[in-house]
DNA sequence: TAAGAATGTGCAAGATCGTGCAGAAACTTT
DNA sequence: AAAGTTTCTGCACGATCTTGCACATTCTTA
């Protein structure tokens, strides 16, 4: 039994029953169950099914390709969107942005916490369809496609009739010394619209956001209230001097400040 | 029996009877009343039941209908759509609904047209993100989730303030003689101001809505335009005489009038 | 008010999981 | 063909999850 052929008949029976028990396939295949946890392992990181504790089941068939769905799988382990959530507290109101470090952040927020989201980005408002705890609204108006952000004045206009506790902010950009700065004019005013209209400012940046400027000044340095890194090497001087909490996610645990 | 699937059993049955009783699921799925309770009270946690003595409710008397509406099957609805879809003409200016069906209608509309496209789906606004020819423009406000609309006095307001050449409307019901229906007021007060801000009435219909005949009136018959329907046996005298133009979607072809 | 049913909590047993490691198998290169 | 490399597999071990039971408490109903 080739291991392909293997992960072939799991898909198989998955489609079939719609689940797949681990000790069955062991006994089935016969190999060991470690072998079969391991081609799940596999095969819910393509997309194909969604691990359980037992076995696999097939993943909601809710929206999305299976491009999409393995864009999720690595989301929900980000380790950068795992952290912001966990800023966020039950009861509050959070603004979220759109970009995808952003929608990571929105599917990785705890599903018991009693949440209002407010986004300009309808991909995150479909992805909290099945959060019945979350109150979701969404800030309208054009939609720019390739941001998949709704800007333009209309967005800016809605954005000024709320206030929220946190805003967890879309940056194309975050230097200790220039702040957060973003590529469009439009998106720059919408963006400083949604600093002002809350309390916390929260920066999660990836890597390559850490140390780029881009033309439009959105927000100080010094309005930063949490900045997430990832793990690595950067300079952090400038932003303790401003007073911005610094976390560095790490793989797996939780984030050292 | 996974755990998880024994979870995803009682969701299923929530949503279909509306209650659950404790010892009956015991019996149901052979494990002790004690893991059931575990149950319930985590799907409580997550938003998904009301928890109440002897068993659980649903939180809201109306809930969780996107899963059973999502689960059609997509072929059936892709003659549907692509009949829909034909009848946009370039230039236009088309307010979508939401709804499954519109989905697939927005997914088969032609990309090398130039449309403006109005929606209060965030799903189909993120699914127009790759024509780069369409302008979209979409309707924000609370977001209802099991619907996966923006409902609500304030996309009502963002509709009034446009004009579209169609409206391709998502339907709870369509009958001869009632019209169209919806389940909810909220949505159909939206449903009619969309009604009134454009000029031509779209309505395609799945074989279970035809006929049907829900709460809250939306549109006389004799504002209906164009009745897209799938291939079957229909009674099409009433609307016939109300001047509704009826297509018929075949499986494949182009639909016949 | 009293009895019975349902519930929450703590606990222990068993099942399952992830990880690291070593041997086996398949493949590549020389 | 032989040696080296990569991939696959099984095992051990500690950690985690699930489940049923006991017991005290709360709720419903008569």
């Amino acid at each position: 039994m080739l291991t392909e052929e293997r992960l072939d008949r799991i898909r198989e029976q998955l489609t079939i029953r719609g689940k797949v028990v681990a000790s069955e396939l062991a006994t089935q295949f016969d190999v060991s169950e470690d072998t079969v946890r391991r081609d799940l392992r596999e095969l819910a990181k393509l997309g194909f099914c969604r691990r359980v504790y037992g076995g696999a089941l097939l993943p909601t068939p809710d929206f999305g390709t299976l491009a999409a769905r393995t864009a999720l799988d690595k989301d929900r382990k980000s380790s950068l969107a795992r952290a912001a959530a966990r800023l966020v507290e039950d009861g509050q109101t959070v603004f979220i942005d759109a970009g995808s470090t952003n929608l990571a952040v929105a599917n990785a927020l705890d599903p018991s916490q009693t949440l209002t989201i407010i986004t300009n980005a309808p991909v995150i408002a479909t992805a909290l369809s099945d959060r019945p705890n979350f109150t979701v609204i969404v800030l309208g108006g054009l939609y720019d496609q390739a941001k998949g952000a709704c800007l333009g004045p209309q967005a800016i206009r809605e954005a000024m009739q709320v206030y929220a506790d946190m805003f967890i902010i879309g940056v194309c950009g975050v230097d200790s010394i220039a702040g957060v700065t973003a590529l469009d004019p439009g998106e720059a005013e919408l963006k400083r619209t949604m600093v002002n209209q809350s309390s916390i400012l929260v920066v999660a940046a990836t890597a390559e956001k850490l140390g780029t400027v881009a033309p439009f000044k959105v927000a100080d340095t010094s309005m930063i209230d949490h900045l997430i890194v990832e793990d690595g090497e950067f300079d952090r001087g400038d932003f303790a001097r401003c007073d911005v909490q610094v976390h560095v996610a790490l793989d797996g645990g939780s984030p050292s400040t």
